[in-house]
DNA sequence: CCTTAACATAACCAGATGGTAATGAATGCG
DNA sequence: CGCATTCATTACCATCTGGTTATGTTAAGG
């Protein structure tokens, strides 16, 4: 019962591997046993992340047979994204413009 | 020289110290001293967290006398926190909901 | 049934993270 | 100058995090 936050979300985010799984994901669901090769990630390891993305609520999943597949729940984290993509390529132009 | 990317911000972001900070510089710059009473933590540890949003690029900061005012550098960050607020209220709307 | 495939979970470890206490550095003031 | 103020930085520690390897668990197939 314990709910989530804001920080929770965010730390979700706030790693590499996650935000190419959350890409992967771009164009709808997919299996676990797509999805780890992709990030050429272990299977045990893409898991655990898929489970973090779960508990913050940003994934949802289904099983079939023994497949299970992951699509996010939320779209709003893809602005998230995108807003943080921003945000790099501006630090990017500061830099070797002005200042 | 080492360029920040999509999750060193979002690092940045994901913790409640840290967010209250931004929430006190929404109005503009602020110097330490009424930063880590507001936040309610020590000297050095907001000083900390306020070293780690000037290395994501979040913050600038200017010396006056002996004491440091800082401010948000992108706006953008407070668009990434209410969308991450947004995806909460969500959250806790469908816990209570169906589902 | 027994095996295989797909996935989750546990156990373990190295490195990152956040907290405190102590110290250093710069500025302002009597 | 001597001292206080403001802040950054260091040293140290407990906890969290992410990785791997090993081990369930469930469903399908022969």
């Amino acid at each position: 019962m314990e709910s989530i936050n804001q920080s929770e979300i965010l730390k979700a985010l706030a790693y590499p591997t996650r935000i190419e799984i959350l890409d992967i994901l771009r164009r709808g669901e997919e299996c676990v046993c797509r999805i780890f090769p992709a990030v050429k990630g272990s299977q045990p390891n893409t898991s655990k992340h898929l489970a973090k993305l779960m508990k913050a609520g940003i994934l949802d999943s289904r099983q079939e047979g023994t497949m299970t597949f992951y699509w996010v729940k939320d779209t709003r984290v893809y602005e998230i994204l995108e807003l943080a993509q921003q945000m790099v390529e501006r630090e990017k132009r500061e830099r070797s413009g002005a200042a």
